[in-house]
Formats: structure tokens, C-alpha cells, sequence
RNA sequence: CGGGGCGUAGCGCAGCCUGGCAGCGCGUCUGGUUUGGGACCAGAAGGUCGCCGGUUCGAAUCCGGCCGCCCCGACCA
């Protein structure tokens, strides 16, 4: 490609509204440009770097066995309907009327698929001899975020890889699953990325196991738990807390239990101010409804309660805090002075309150709480629970180690969903007993779109961008210092024709401009490797080779500099197997 | 959806408080000089000052409403 005939539109200054550096990098680089918050264009340069991730996901999706289909973006509603996805999504799902003759139909557009894909099956599989069976599709999908940000690492129109398999049963699941974790590993290594995949929140997709793959990044969205000595690894979501041993119960050294007056305090800090006490020293009594129930959780003061948690704890369907009614009910107060002594309803008690000294609480009464509060002694429970986010310094669940906790983007999730879309949707096979029974479902998402992000995002330094060799959209950029020299030019032209016929993915940055203006929009983009050509180094036949991540260039013949760039390219893609 | 910020030339910004010719840097175009790390000189083009309304002799500037974008939070297969 010849620069002067595509459409490279790099920035020497950054745009106010991008804040972080690969939003940063990537409109300045020319890769993307925005249309509406959410929604970008991919530019020549950009398009190239996604084709290179969709590639590399394509081979490594076949080589695991799976084979590609397309979707149709257009979805009717009715069928979201049948798997009362319609109203899980809720205002995440674009869906709109069109009209069709006198009649009007409601459609959406596509946040997922198992919902088509499973009503595909549900037509086209009816014997246990058609499985196991893995198909995918890179495709856009769409998602009304309630808040687009970070450029295109969050936004409403993105560009995933969904994978859906199908078994006869579990332990074919298990297998199907087993393949598509050990490929997105494979994938994320080629891409260069640094990974780490964890334990992660299913949700109401459902079904019983899931895995996030996620590149660490200070700007990314979601927090990782991770152990350094055994590798557990999950997203804050899901991470366990280890079991505290500490068994002590109360002694005679324990502070008696007192009422002391606080009036209008309504949260913990402000109680915290008053009493002089600090934020583990409280315990903090929050009132749910369970279905039917009323339950009482107590976390301390500094801790965050964890509705997945607790949800499981109580094995129960659906879980909301209380309403204000409610909490007067079983507490006799207004909200902010609940506790655990004398409330009226079920208590739960997290483990980390269960080993809590002298502690402070609500006491039930309006403008009062207690002070000097020993579990045990002062109110009584059967067994603590692990109820809470996990933080950094915690004890490992897996080892006796303690997690760090670290900031990552999420690139990839696989789940195993079981049998709740292929039941909904009547997806059902022949085994070879005759018996009829629903797929057994996983689904794997990718985004290819974030693969890119993530890249750019740990990957740069002040200068650009510094691609990997797989994902770079063009491998080397030849670079004529003077292009009105006709030594120079000519010798520059060669030279990327000669690349370019043995195969090298190459640009020659044809331009009348000026040196330091080239070097500046090579660096910027990040071409992994730079052929500069000079009347200079030409006089005594050399050319100059230098790769965008090292700090010294190098001299090579003019006659073997196609040779030994063909050759260090095999090198660093043979490396990155 | 709550809180905060911003909207003036392609990009980055000043001007607004205290109403009176719409500016600066970069980029773009023309001519010349330059040519190994975002050159220099001379000239030029480019604007419904986000939109609508109000106040005023007069509004980028003051007032009201709306829209858009960014950040924090809530939310997020």
C-alpha cells in the first residue's frame, strides 16, 4: 500500500475527549474515528488491525474444531419472547416497529445469539449422531449501554466472536467447553496479550460454570482476585473469601454492651465521626427481601455486601433490599439504626463479623446504637457465611496465601449453559435409547473489537502504539527520507516491491514531507519494523532496519535487506506461535 | 438514571466574569527557501460561536429551555 492513496489521518494532539491511552493512540494514529458516543468508524489502519484479530481467532476457532456460520443482526422480538430474554435485557436490546404492509413488526437487534442459533437447532438436529457440534460467527453485535466510555473498549456496537456448542450430555459439554478455554488461551497468546483467565459470575445467562479471560489493565473495567502462590484467579463478582480460623470467643476482657445516643446519623461514616470508631469496627445490618423472606445481613462497616452471595447463601430466586416499611417492621426504627440484637427476622451473619470484638451497631431504636457488641455473647447465630466482595489482602479460598486484587479488561467469557435455551426452545435430539432430550448448550463470546483495545492499551508508550507483529496493520512501513531524490525513491520503491512480492505486509510512506514528520506518524502508529532509506546510507550501499521497540537501529546491505527482513519476521512470528 | 465538566475554524484552545469588528497555535491552500526526528518566510482560504427562545439599540458573552460529548457513580450475556 502506498500511503498517499489511503486515508491515514494521524493527530499530533490528543482530542479532549479521550482519556485513556488506547483511545488516545488509536484516534491519533488514525484508526478510528466517532460518529455518536458508542460508535466508531474503523478507518483503513484500524480495519486492517481488527481483520488481523478476527484471523486469528477464525484459525484457531477452526483448528478447535468449530465451523463458521452468519447470523442474521436482525432478530424478531418474539422469539426473545419465548425465553423471556425480552424482559431480562430490558432497555439493553435495540428493539424497534417497522412496518410491513397494513401489519407492524417488532424487531431487535442482535445482543447475542442463542437465542437464533438455538432455534436453528431446535429445526436442524434430531439425532444424537449430528453431535457434538460447535459453530461461531464474528459478527456486530448491538447493545443499548446504558454508558458508553474508554472509546471503543465499551460500546454499543461491537464486533464479538460467539461460539455455541451442543453435546448430548454434560461430560460432552465438558469436553466442548474444555476446547474452547484451551483456544481462547491460544488466541490471546498469539495476539500478544498478557491474560489471566478466572472464575467468573455467570449470571442470569445461566448455567453452572464460567470463566472470564482477562488482560490486566489499571483502565480496565472489571476487578480480578488473584493469588499469587496457588494462581486462583476470579472476578470480584465471584471471588471467595478464605476461611478465617480465628476461633475465639468472647473473654472476660470484652467490653460491656452500651446504648449511646446518635442522633441523625444515617450512615456509617457519620456514626463513625461521632463515636470516634472507624469503619471495621461497625457491623453493617442490611435488610433484604428474599421471595417470601426478610433477611438480615450482617457485614462490617468496610465491607460490601455481595448479592450473588447471599442470593446462593439463601438459595433464593430473587433478592432486593428492603423497602423502607419493611425495615421499620422488624427493626422498629427508621432506616439507619438496624442491628442485630432484637431484630425481628432471620440473620445472616458474614464470617469476618463473627470474629469482631467491642464492635458497633445499630440498636434498633431511632438516633441510638451499641456500642461494646461481641458476637456470640450478644446476639447468637449457628455459622458464619461467606457473604461479601472479596478485597485485596484477603486470605486465598484456595491456599494460605493472600489475593491482590488488580484492574482488567474482560476479552473473553465462556460459559456453560446447560439446558435453558435448548428447553425454551424445544431443542431436542434422539438418543440412541430413543429418548428425547434438550442440547446440551456452552457459549463463548470473544471481543474481537477489545482484542484490538486491550492491545493498544497495554502495549504503547509516549511516542504510539507498539503492535504486536500479528496484530500490526502493516508490518513494516519503508520509509524514503526524500522522495524527491530519485536515488532514494527509486531505491525505496524496490525495495517495497520486492517485499511486498515475497509476501510482507508492507507500506511505503510515499510522501513528500519531511523526516521528522515520517518518523513521528511511524512511531505513533507503531509499525513494528522501520526500513528507512537515505541518499546517505545508499552512497555506501546501506539501508537502515529498525524495529519499533528497540532503541538501536541497525545498517544492512541494500542488496540483502529484503532477505534479512523476510527472515526476522519468520523469527518473531515463529516466537509467537 | 443521579453527580460533575465541556460545546467558539479539521485538531488543541483563548475570548464570556464586566455585552460593542470573532481571535491564537497547529493543520490546509499558493509561492519561495529548506530536507535524518512534527522546518522557515510571505500570502490566502476556512465560523449559523451546539440549537431554540428571551432581555437589549446591540448577545459568543446575560437569562430560560433543549440537544450533544466526556468523566465519576448506578447498570452491564
Amino acid at each position: 500500500m502506498l500511503w498517499s492513496q489511503t486515508l491515514i489521518p494521524t493527530m499530533k494532539e490528543s482530542p479532549s475527549d479521550a482519556e485513556i491511552p488506547s483511545h488516545q493512540f488509536m484516534l491519533r494514529a488514525g484508526l478510528i474515528r466517532q460518529l455518536m458516543a458508542g460508535v466508531y468508524t474503523y478507518l483503513p489502519l484500524g480495519l486492517r488491525a481488527l481483520k488481523k484479530a478476527e484471523q486469528i481467532v477464525r484459525e484457531e476457532m477452526d483448528l478447535a474444531g468449530a465451523s463458521e456460520l452468519l447470523m442474521p443482526c436482525l432478530h424478531p422480538v418474539s422469539l426473545w419472547e419465548r425465553t423471556g430474554r425480552f424482559d431480562d435485557f430490558g432497555s439493553v436490546l435495540i428493539s424497534f416497529q417497522v412496518s410491513r404492509r397494513e401489519n407492524q413488526t417488532h424487531l431487535a437487534l442482535g445482543p447475542t445469539h442463542e437465542e437464533v442459533i438455538t432455534d436453528l437447532m431446535a429445526s436442524q438436529i434430531s439425532s444424537y449422531r449430528q453431535l457434538p457440534l460447535t459453530l461461531y460467527q464474528i459478527q456486530t453485535k448491538f447493545r443499548n449501554e446504558e454508558r458508553p466510555r474508554f472509546g471503543v473498549l465499551r460500546t454499543s456496537e461491537f464486533i464479538m466472536k460467539d461460539a455455541y456448542s451442543f453435546d448430548v450430555s454434560l461430560e460432552g459439554l465438558d469436553r466442548s467447553y474444555e476446547a474452547m478455554y484451551e483456544a481462547y488461551g491460544r488466541i490471546l497468546h498469539r495476539c500478544g496479550l498478557s491474560f489471566l483467565p478466572v472464575e467468573a459470575e455467570s449470571g442470569p445467562i445461566g448455567g453452572d460454570a464460567s470463566h472470564e479471560f482477562m488482560v490486566p489493565s489499571d483502565n480496565g473495567e472489571d476487578q480480578v482476585l488473584h493469588c499469587e502462590s496457588c494462581g486462583y484467579a476470579a472476578n470480584r463478582e465471584r471471588a471467595e473469601v478464605g476461611k478465617i480460623s480465628d476461633k475465639s470467643g468472647p473473654t472476660s476482657e470484652d467490653d460491656l454492651m452500651e446504648t449511646v445516643d446518635t442522633p441523625g446519623t444515617k450512615t456509617i461514616d457519620q456514626v463513625c465521626e461521632l463515636l470516634g470508631c472507624t469503619s471495621d469496627q461497625m457491623i453493617k445490618t442490611l435488610i433484604y427481601r428474599a421471595d417470601d423472606r426478610t433477611i438480615a445481613v450482617l457485614v462490617r462497616g468496610d465491607h460490601e455486601a455481595n448479592e450473588s452471595k447471599i442470593t446462593r447463601a439463601l438459595d433464593a430466586e430473587k433478592l432486593t433490599l428492603a423497602e423502607e416499611s419493611t425495615i421499620r417492621e422488624v427493626t422498629g426504627a427508621p432506616v439507619g439504626f438496624a442491628g442485630p440484637i432484637g431484630i425481628q427476622c432471620e440473620v445472616i451473619v458474614d464470617q469476618s463479623v463473627g470474629v469482631m470484638k467491642n464492635a458497633v451497631t445499630g440498636a434498633n431504636q431511632e438516633n441510638a446504637h451499641l456500642r461494646g457488641v461481641n458476637p456470640v455473647r450478644d446476639f447468637a447465630f449457628t455459622q458464619t457465611m461467606d457473604l461479601r466482595f472479596a478485597e485485596a489482602g484477603d486470605l486465598c479460598p484456595r491456599c494460605s496465601g493472600t489475593m491482590d486484587m488488580q484492574q482488567c479488561i474482560e476479552v473473553g467469557h465462556v460459559f456453560k449453559l446447560g439446558t435453558k435455551y435448548s428447553e425454551a426452545l424445544d431443542a431436542r435430539f434422539l438418543d440412541e435409547n430413543e429418548t428425547r432430550l434438550p442440547l446440551v448448550m456452552g457459549c463463548y463470546g470473544m471481543g474481537v473489537n477489545r482484542l484490538i483495545a486491550a492491545s493498544v492499551e497495554t502495549r504503547h508508550d509516549a511516542d504510539g502504539i507498539l503492535w504486536p507483529l500479528a496484530l500490526a496493520p502493516y508490518e513494516v512501513v519503508v520509509l524514503p527520507l526524500n522522495v524527491s531524490d530519485e536515488t532514494v525513491w527509486s531505491a525505496a520503491n524496490e525495495i517495497y516491491k520486492e517485499l511486498k512480492d515475497r509476501g510482507v505486509d508492507v507500506i511505503l510512506d510515499d510522501r513528500d514531507a519531511r523526516a521528522g514528520f515520517k518518523f513521528k506518524d511511524a512511531d505513533l502508529i507503531g509499525f513494528p519494523l522501520r526500513v528507512v532509506i537515505g541518499h546517505r546510507g545508499l552512497k555506501e550501499g546501506l539501508v537502515e532496519l529498525k524495529w519499533r521497540e528497540d532503541q538501536d537501529s541497525s545498517n544492512v546491505s541494500r542488496t540483502e535487506v529484503v532477505d534479512v527482513v523476510v527472515t526476522e519476521l519468520d523469527r518473531v512470528r515463529e516466537s509467537l506461535r
